[in-house]
DNA sequence: GCTGTTATCGCAACCGTTTGCACTAAATTT
DNA sequence: AAATTTAGTGCAAACGGTTGCGATAACAGC
């Protein structure tokens, strides 16, 4: 039913190789029989069959995006659609497949890799965030299979690919951003030092604390690993004390609004009380009262970025492992005030 | 390098042809053959190549997931993410592969599906949501193309698959709960007729309010079609108006979220003086505060049922268009007030 | 006019699986 | 014991493209 190489050929009164020549421009195909062979394609409608290209030539065109585990927090977070997105996009322009890989856990997504690259189902993954200690990462190292990381990488940082903001220099954007509005004691709320962006954030934050020369004592550093369960003790903590901050860094959007409406119940308001800046300018950031000051990560041009680079490394297999740095920038809301 | 049928033949002492038959349980081998096989495949790590299994079988064990253009709102909805999680934890189960298909327009849409239907990309779509008029789903019904639809099917209704909610119930139910609580100036307020949900979910408030013989005037009935663009007239004016409702249904909790900053502008408070229901329950509903009581509609059984239906319907080419319905329930949060 | 190039294209093998059919040996029937 | 069935397995063609190599023709150089 679907139309062929050999229904082309036919039509064009050629083989089917100078039709599959005439498809990748080869110079051996004369201009005139070029033309002949075009005119058949169009008329038909022809399109390559993919299993079948893919197979003569030994690889599959699709690329596998590897999720965070299920169970864990933050999954629900619109960063990864965006993400897809951007990496959706550029796959579709270049022909490319992918393939979401979830798991209720690491065991489940290791099988799932396992079976997909002995299947030669995948050309390469593309993994979605980036922790301390992470076995999928480990495996696909053990196999040597082509990866990039969305997030710095951790461990072999020289000989992997990863984009990445740059999370540090943004971290200290935010507190230096705070410092002009005249804010001498900031507080920075993470989500967890195994998660590098909160840990590279954290990291620029207390870089910027030093040279501005503020006082950041270890009270000031506080994590907020889960936004449900009811472990808000610290923070609350830190909200009531003598010395509380007057402005605080926040890892993520999510994170700010949880942080929102603690302040809400202990009767802090924003930003006459705290000020507040987050990153990554999701909805989150947008829908909540007061509006929030964010930093915006490009989201979706690290999904571009990585498609790119994935199926650059595809097509040429001996590049070295470059790193992309995707720049952000301060979206100005109503979270924060002078002082 | 990767491990072939014959590699498995050769070491079991068989034909290749064998090896295929067994990994299908053919009864026309052996019993001892089989096992023989069987030993021999787990011991080199035998999987089947995808390309050429599908080449030979004339499909291509993938499914395309169609998000709505990216332009359009509400399109970072973590709704999509959760779904797509669904989705793609039944197709890696069932060995088979997904393809996020996304663009800025919907021609950009269209023009991948054409190439990937023509080149035997795909054997099926799942369209992550539903209009009234949609040049998308046109197309896939004009080329007789398989898919299935989350969300109510609008034309056609009788020959397409769809996986919904049954949101007129759910909206219902929603008004019902707020009457139960003591209201009876109770609106509505959706995201534009154009999306089948909103308009469902107002059918079903509609329908219990005339049941429960509500005053429910026109002006009860309001939209918001941009959560951004500040749009919010009418809903002020509904809320600033000498009759104003005293609880809300709200189509989505972003949509509540919105609604939350708009009553915090204009003084109002929740749930003291506007009671809010509304629907997902999604990170939003959990976050913001008050918390939202919310109606959980199970998105990621959505995802689950649309992988299952469209796999079923792949394997067995002329089953039924059946339709399923995924139940729903209330979350009760702080949002609402007896009154 | 003969040989050597060059440009252009087709033949046929191959990628890894699947499957109709033929074939062998054992089991059953006469 | 010969004939027929049956169970179990292998051969080879096919799926739709790709590509090394050889074939042909045109053309240049001597």
């Amino acid at each position: 039913m679907p139309v062929t190489i050999k229904d082309v050929a036919a039509l064009a009164g050629v083989s089917p190789s100078t039709v599959s020549r005439t498809c990748k421009n080869n110079p051996s195909i004369s201009k005139e029989t070029k033309e002949k062979v075009r005119r058949a394609m169009t008329e038909l409608g022809y399109e390559p069959n993919f299993q079948a290209s893919n197979l003569a030539n030994n690889n599959s065109r699709t690329i596998g995006i590897i999720l965070p585990v299920s169970a864990k927090e933050a999954y629900e977070n619109s960063f990864y659609l965006e993400v897809i997105r951007g990496i959706s996009q550029f796959c579709n322009q270049r022909q490319y497949a992918n393939t979401i890989i979830t798991g209720q856990d690491e065991n489940e997504i290791l099988q799932v890799i396992r079976t997909m690259t002995r299947s030669g189902q995948v050309d390469g993954f593309i993994v979605l965030y980036s922790r301390h200690q992470d076995p999928i990462i480990d495996y696909l190292d053990e196999e040597g299979l082509l990866y990039v990381l969305i997030g710095k990488a951790y461990q072999l940082a020289n000989q992997t690919i990863y984009i990445d903001n740059d999370n540090i220099l943004a971290g200290q954007a935010a507190t230096e951003y705070l410092y002009r509005l005249g804010h001498r004691k900031i507080a920075y709320l993470g989500c967890g030092d195994d998660l590098i962006f909160s840990s590279d954030r954290k990291a620029g934050y207390q870089l910027a604390a030093s040279r501005l020369r503020l006082d950041a004592p270890v009270e000031y550093n506080v994590n907020m690993p889960s936004v449900f369960g009811d472990d808000y003790s610290s923070v609350r903590e830190l909200l009531t004390s003598e010395n509380r901050p007057s402005a605080m860094v926040v890892c993520d959007d999510i994170l700010a609004v949880a942080l929102e409406r603690i302040c809400n119940e202990i009767g802090l308001s924003i930003p006459d009380d705290l000020s507040i800046i987050s990153f990554n300018n999701s909805l989150f950031a947008k829908l909540t009262s007061p509006q929030l000051t964010t930093i915006d990560i490009n989201t979706a041009q690290l999904g571009i970025e990585a498609a790119s680079q994935i199926i650059n490394h595809i097509e040429n297999p001996n590049l070295l492992a470059t790193k992309i740095i995707v720049p952000h920038f301060i979206v100005e809301r109503n979270s924060c005030r002078q002082i």
